[in-house]
DNA sequence: GTCTTGACTAAGC
DNA sequence: GGCTTAGCCAAGA
């Protein structure tokens, strides 16, 4: 295992573009780390302070936010989502905002800048 | 070394 | 959609 898959994890978040989501699964597949979902959200628990990745961007297979509705965690990342124009219904990423990985050419994918 | 714990997922009801 | 089960695997105690 590659002890750097952190560095990999932030690279696929930072990935996501302006107004999509996409799940910890494919997070993790496009970090190299295909089935293993639940490192992303270790990963993403464990963010530095002051990081700039757009972590908010990243939600269940199922379109759901990972926290449980009305947590402040949850609260904090529906008002990011919201920023982006995404408005959640019923607890749940529209469609229309979600499922990115299939509409980029992975190719396009690198790693992060410094 | 062995639990236990997750910002998870897929499959089966 | 929900619930349960089983699988997963790094980290921490």
């Amino acid at each position: 295992m590659n002890p750097d898959y952190r560095e990999a994890i932030y690279g696929a978040v930072m990935a996501i573009p302006y107004g999509k989501t996409c799940a910890y699964q494919d997070v993790a597949r496009l970090a190299g780390l295909t089935g293993r979902a639940r490192l992303v959200g270790r990963a993403l628990k464990e963010l530095p302070e002051g990081h700039q990745l757009p972590w908010y961007r990243v939600t269940r297979a199922d379109r759901s936010l990972a926290f449980d509705p009305g947590s402040s965690d949850f609260e904090r990342q529906r008002k990011l989502l919201l920023d982006e124009g995404i408005v959640l219904l019923r607890n749940r990423v529209p469609k229309v905002h979600y499922s990115w990985e299939n509409d980029v050419d992975l190719a396009l994918w690198g790693p992060p800048p410094d």
